[in-house]
DNA sequence: TTCACTGCAAAACGTTTGCAAACAG
DNA sequence: CTGTTTGCAAACGTTTTGCAGTGAA
């Protein structure tokens, strides 16, 4: 709706990467310099409330915003620091069966290498 | 070592519940008035690098400490906000099968109902 | 006697929020 | 015109840290 929503949105769509929300802020702010950071925050919870991102919880440092909206899991590269995605498959239906309990949501936080990185060692 | 660490120690080997810095800190302090919140992340990290204890790092709200090392994951109940153990069983090498990537190590944060609010229910 | 550990308080970090002003519909 | 959204700055919750003093070995 409004120019800086729509500004954080293309930051988002138009990045490879998944962003933080500084990254995505100065990205932002870069094109629309009046930018603030608490609008970032508000506009990307708006955005994952309407399913438009995808909000990835880390343990440590800074949370992630993926443009990719269906549910898969992520892997931060100890190596460049990215975080990629990991083509899992029905991990939920697993764990449940493996545990036999009420299990409604998981997230994964797995660390290794990326494969750009494995490329280039 | 010191009495403060043994108290710290002993408040989390006494639980058999997976505690928060703060809720440690607090059942210390009862034993040992003096303790100071420093001190407890302090001897946290001493005892987690000593393989003692396990840091269980959460996304949302405060971490948690747990006397069980044996690798193994968690599920936070979202009726009565405890922390219990998840029998999983090879995580790691099945997502590592379905994934062909280079995975070093993983955490799991997930959600549900714990078997005790189920009988409860 | 030495060096690790403590208590304290301040800072760090990422994120959220109260407020008055600005703006979109 | 009205109600949502913004910028700002202050506050939040959790964790870390600098420092001078204390205490265990």
């Amino acid at each position: 709706m409004t120019n800086q929503r729509k500004t954080i949105y293309d930051v988002i769509i138009g990045s490879p990467e998944h962003l933080s929300a500084e990254e995505i802020y100065l990205r932002a702010k870069k094109r629309y310099p009046s930018l603030a950071m608490g609008t970032v925050y508000r506009n990307l919870k708006l955005m994952e409330d309407a399913g438009e991102i995808l909000h990835i919880r880390t343990p440590d440092g800074a949370d992630r915003y993926d443009k990719t909206t269906s549910k898969h899991d992520h892997m931060e590269c100890i190596q460049c620091g990215q975080f990629v995605d990991l083509p899992t498959h029905d991990l939920l239906g697993l764990i449940r069966e493996q545990t036999g309990m009420e299990i409604q949501s998981y997230q994964i936080n797995a660390k290794g290498i990326c494969s750009e990185c494995m490329n280039k060692n």
